[in-house]
DNA sequence: TTGAAAGCGCTAACAT
DNA sequence: ATGTTAGCGCTTTCAA
């Protein structure tokens, strides 16, 4: 009796535990445990005993405590720019409704375009044991290459192809979209075709996009002149500003892709503004394909891509592998599909 | 000998343990925690001696070990409708924000608009011992409550006002925005104005909308029209359906209050294609004033709501509670505006 | 200023 | 078909 327990011996403050359903159904905690979760092994009258005390208590399991002791605690992460990108909230939305059916809950970090701030939230999502990761982008710093590495749980890098995945990969060629929508331009223009692009740090689909679009120019035999290239916010007002400053610059401006749609959308409006004509004096063309690209005059033009998708694929990986499922292919390839419209 | 432990008692597969770090410290556990929580109560060299070994090691507590000893588990979850939806996105940004600094991480739910599913995701996350919740809307399922209240957390209900939340509630009154919205397009036209909104099934801002509506029209002595009544999904092009089809059957429409900007966007596009002009021959309002409100032609009269002060303003009162600091008021009105633009 | 012991609520391996 | 035992890695008293 010289040392007690730290804790009350009383019913417990809160919710009832284990040891409560299997104290008052007369059975041993395993017998609870296999009830929840493989009935089939227990006796049909024991099992309907227990249920009933499991119903009256309104017992759901501890996850915490379940995670401790199974080392495995129903967590998937996701760690994105920001959440208020339409394109990447739809793909969040594919991978939640992905995991959903298998239990799993989804924990979400931004890192706010910055690789060092992914790094972070890596670390400490790990600290939560986290059984599965889904990373934006494949551009990511060596730390967080090794602690993925490290960790042993499965992780899934969406939005961008790459050769060498961490893991596992499924997107679509950054590089090639943005290459075929500037042929697409190159083909009709004969004028100057700029680039009006997000920020390229830390933003390796955005980096891409821009290698594409250089890459189509050299293909056509056009020089590329920095003066077309301008990096921009990746917000409607910001792509208007930096068109505006664009096209005061160059003049004989001929079409502008642009890495966004929202950035698409702030220059056709800026066009408006300038009563510049889309797509006869200037044409303008988009990326993503967000729901109001084809509702604005005139509808853009830009690259579709499978966002709910891309999502929804990434959290089959995961759970699959999980489940020690067949995953497939650890590079899958979504595809894009240019829509052509009336801006260009 | 008879018994042997069930886990390997070699260094341990993967992450380091605070057993690990406080044996090559030369110290015990307690020491190595009172570096990393209170580092002013140890001595210097002790000190010193430990952070090295820490970082060495790498070593990152184990967060589902302190969950299941401390009773807390650092998640703030979030229960929304849907993740696709730029106003909810912006008020989990805010959200997340918010929690992000007192090391909070967020858990995202998606309900799909069904207050079951919001029940069923409560009391999945209250398994998980979460330290805060953000609950969307004003409109939960008797079980919600009683969970919530028993489980004696923070709970902060965001986006409508009530005048008995849950726990706190941040917000503005839907049933006045709306009222204000639609006074206004009384005021100025003559003939009908309708209602096109989104579904009021488990939707408390859809209905509380929906009602400030008829509100306004009774309050100027025009009578509720059930055909000037419509519902939709909250989409672009579900608007633009719901928006043709009462345009044929109410071609005397004059104005129209949408609970949306996506669905007023629809209408608007609805609008071009049947050569109607807005606002002369029918005026279109919206509802939440989205960034793409004032780059569509004309350019959307709508609500203005504080979208990313709310998910912000939630998450400070979350964690100050948590922190035991002053809260403040338990219910927070942010207000709205009425934003006149072109169409309306 | 530092340490020892007990236990958070569950699961895993081994009994019976 | 059911029970027993020993942890998971941390925090929490309490003692030195």
């Amino acid at each position: 009796m010289s040392t007690r327990p730290a804790t009350p011996r009383e019913p417990h403050a809160g919710r009832p535990r284990l040891q409560d359903v299997a104290a008052r159904a007369g059975v041993s905690a395993m017998t609870v445990v296999r009830v929840l979760r493989e009935p089939a092994k227990v006796a049909a009258r024991t099992r309907e005993r227990v249920e009933r005390v499991i119903a009256k208590l309104g017992y759901t399991p501890d996850l915490v405590a379940r995670g401790l002791a199974s080392n495995r605690s129903g967590l998937v992460a996701a760690i994105i720019p920001v959440l208020t990108n339409s394109l990447i909230a739809e793909i969040m939305q594919g991978l939640a409704d992905a995991i959903a059916p298998d239990g799993y809950h989804l924990l979400l970090g931004a890192s706010g375009f910055s690789a060092a701030g992914e790094e972070a939230l890596v670390r400490a999502f790990l600290s939560r044991r986290i059984d599965g990761l889904y990373l934006t982008g494949a551009q990511h710093t060596p730390e967080t290459a090794r602690l993925c590495e490290r960790a042993g749980i499965p992780v899934v890098e969406g939005g961008n192809l790459t050769r060498k995945p961490l893991d596992m990969v499924v997107g679509y060629s950054n590089v090639e979209a943005a290459r075929t929508m500037t042929r697409y331009l190159v083909a009709q223009y004969e004028g100057p075709v700029a680039y009006l692009g997000a920020h390229a740090a830390d933003n390796d689909r955005a980096r891409d996009r821009r290698r594409g679009y250089e890459a189509a120019l050299r293909g056509a035999r056009r020089k590329v002149d920095a003066s077309l290239c301008v990096e921009t916010a990746l917000d409607i007002a910001s792509g208007a500003r930096a068109f505006g400053e664009l096209v005061e610059r160059r003049p004989d401006l001929r079409a502008v892709f642009c890495s966004a749609d929202a950035i698409a959308i702030g220059a056709l409006h800026e066009c408006h503004r300038r009563r510049l004509a889309v797509p006869r004096r200037i044409a303008i063309a988009g990326f993503d394909d967000i729901p109001i690209a084809e509702h604005v005059a005139p509808e853009l033009t830009t690259i579709r891509i499978p966002r709910y998708a891309i999502g929804r694929h990434a959290g089959e990986m995961i759970v699959r592998r999980l489940a020690g499922r067949p995953v497939g292919r650890r590079v899958v390839d979504t595809g894009f599909e240019l829509v052509a419209r009336a801006s260009a």
